[in-house]
DNA sequence: TCTGGGGTCCTAGGACCC
DNA sequence: TCTGGGGTCCTAGGACCC
C-alpha cells in the first residue's frame, strides 16, 4: 500500500515584493522590484512583464517602463519570513527550513490532531494570510520532489494536492525545468535530444542519460522522473563552507584595489566563523576578470585557522597566484573568500578575558593566538556597539556596492 | 543577458599510501 | 625494478539552488 500524502513545501509568493505591497499598500497592484542593480524579487504584476530575479535592473526597466524600485525593510523580511514559517511549525515539529520564505514539514503524526494534510495546508494558507498578511502556495505529496513541484504549479496564492495514484500522471506533463537539479545548461542538454518533459526524461535510457548528464545528475535524474525520491526531511543541517564575495564593476588589478577588498571579504568570513564557533582548515579564493570568466585557487592547511588577520594574509597569497596565472588580465569585476572543512573549535566557546596586550608584551605567546584574541576583541565591540563601530581600516570600501549590508547580513543568516 | 550574494554537490586529474 | 588496484585527499572548475 502507498504511502499517504503527509509532506508539505508551503513557499511564500514574491517574497520580498509581497513584503514591501504589505508594508505600503499604495505599491499593491504594481509592478515593482525589490532591489537596484539587480532584481531580487519582483511582484506579480511585474512578473506579468517578463521581470525576473536575478535580472539585471536595467533590463527590467526596458521590460517593464512603470517598473518602480522598491526595498530594504531587510529587517521586516526577517521577521516576517519567520513569522510565517511559524505558522507550519504549528502544526509539526518536524520542519526543513530551506530559505528565508520556503519549508518542508511532515505533518503525518500530525493528522490525528489537525485531520488531512489538505486541511492542514488550507489553514496554513488562511493563517499566514490573515495573521502574517502575505500570500503564501502549499504543495502536498508523499515526497519533497512531489510537494516541491506541487506549491510551484500551485502559485499564485494556491494549494495543490498530489494523490498517491495519480503522481505519475501529475509528472509527466511537466516541462523537465521544474525538476529539482535542472537549469539552464541541463535543460539545454536535454532539449538536444528532444527531451523537453519529465515524461520524456522518464522514457530515456539511464545510461543515455548518464552519459548526457554525468552519473550523478542523470542518475537522479532518473530516479526523480520515476518518482522515486529518497530525500527526508533535515530538521538541522550544519555549514559545510562560509564565504563572501563582492562585485567590483570594473577594476584595476592593483593592490590597491585588492589589498582593503580581501580584508573587508576575510573579516566578514572571520567573524561570522568565530560567531559560530566555528574554524576551516581550506581556504578558497575566487577572481572573476572583466569578461565575467572566473578562476579559483585554494589551500588546505594542516590546522583549522578562524583569525581575520591569518585568513586575510592566505587569502590575499592566493589572489595574487591568481593573477599571477593570468597576468594578461589587468581589470577584474569580483572577489570571493571561503572557508571550508570546517571543525567546531572548543577554544573559541571559552569566554577569553578581554585584553588587548600586543605580542611583544606577551612573551611565549605565538602570533596566532595574539591575533585571534584581538579578533575576539572586535567581535565583542561589534557585539556591543554594532558592526561599523570597529573595523579593519577598510570601511571605505562601501560606495561601489549594489547590495546593502544588511541584505548580506539576512543572506548570511543561520535559518 | 553580460548579472548579486551565500551556499551545496559533483567531476576529473594528480598525489600519495597500502 | 616494474607493475596492478583500491582508497583517500587535494585542487580547479562547473551546475545548481534560494
Amino acid at each position: 500500500m502507498a504511502a499517504a500524502a503527509t509532506i508539505l513545501h508551503a513557499d511564500l509568493d514574491a517574497f520580498y515584493a509581497s513584503v514591501e505591497q504589505l508594508l505600503d499598500p499604495s505599491l499593491r497592484g504594481k509592478p515593482i522590484a525589490v532591489g537596484g542593480g539587480v532584481v531580487l524579487a519582483a511582484s506579480y504584476e511585474a512578473k506579468a512583464f517578463g521581470v525576473r530575479g536575478g535580472m539585471p535592473g536595467r533590463l527590467a526597466r526596458q521590460l517593464c517602463p512603470h517598473l518602480q524600485f522598491v526595498g530594504g525593510h531587510y529587517q521586516e523580511y526577517q521577521r516576517l519570513g519567520d513569522a510565517a514559517i511559524d505558522v507550519v511549525r504549528d502544526f509539526t515539529p518536524l520542519i526543513e527550513r530551506v530559505s528565508i520564505d520556503e519549508a518542508f514539514a511532515d505533518v503525518t503524526g500530525s493528522v490525528h490532531l489537525f485531520g488531512p494534510p489538505v486541511d492542514m495546508a488550507q489553514m496554513i494558507r488562511s493563517r499566514v494570510s490573515e495573521e502574517v498578511g502575505l500570500p503564501i502556495s502549499v504543495g502536498v505529496a508523499r515526497t519533497k520532489h512531489l510537494a516541491k513541484i506541487a506549491s510551484q504549479v500551485a502559485k499564485p496564492d494556491g494549494l495543490v494536492v498530489v494523490e498517491p495514484e495519480t503522481e505519475l500522471d501529475f509528472l509527466h506533463d511537466l516541462p523537465v525545468e521544474l525538476m529539482w537539479g535542472v537549469g539552464p545548461v541541463t535543460k539545454e542538454r536535454l532539449a538536444e535530444i528532444g527531451v523537453l518533459t519529465i515524461g520524456e526524461l522518464a522514457e530515456t535510457p539511464g545510461r543515455s542519460l548518464e552519459r548526457l548528464l554525468g552519473r550523478a545528475v542523470g542518475g537522479k535524474l532518473g530516479a526523480l522522473a520515476w518518482n522515486r525520491d529518497p530525500r527526508e526531511i533535515e530538521t538541522h543541517h550544519r555549514a559545510r563552507s562560509v564565504s563572501a564575495q563582492s562585485a567590483l564593476g570594473k577594476k584595476p588589478a592593483t593592490a590597491e584595489v585588492i589589498g582593503p577588498t580581501v580584508r573587508h571579504l576575510a573579516d566578514r568570513v572571520a567573524s561570522r566563523m568565530r560567531a559560530k564557533s566555528k574554524a576551516g582548515r581550506t581556504v578558497t579564493v575566487r577572481v572573476r576578470f572583466a569578461d565575467l570568466r572566473a578562476v579559483t585557487r585554494s589551500v588546505t592547511l594542516p590546522a583549522a585557522i578562524s583569525a581575520t588577520s591569518i585568513l586575510a594574509a592566505i587569502a590575499a597569497d592566493l589572489v595574487a597566484a591568481a593573477l599571477d596565472d593570468h597576468s594578461d588580465e589587468k581589470v577584474i569585476s569580483l572577489l570571493a573568500i571561503g572557508v571550508s572543512h570546517l571543525e567546531n573549535d572548543a577554544a573559541l566557546q571559552l569566554e577569553l578575558p578581554f585584553e588587548l596586550e600586543n605580542e611583544e608584551r606577551r612573551p611565549g605567546t605565538e602570533k596566532g593566538a595574539a591575533r585571534w584574541v584581538l579578533d575576539r576583541a572586535v567581535d565583542a565591540v561589534r557585539d556591543k556597539f554594532g558592526r561599523e563601530s570597529v573595523g579593519y581600516g577598510s570601511v571605505a570600501l562601501r560606495e561601489g556596492g549594489s547590495v546593502p549590508d544588511d541584505f548580506r547580513e539576512l543572506a548570511e543568516k543561520e535559518l
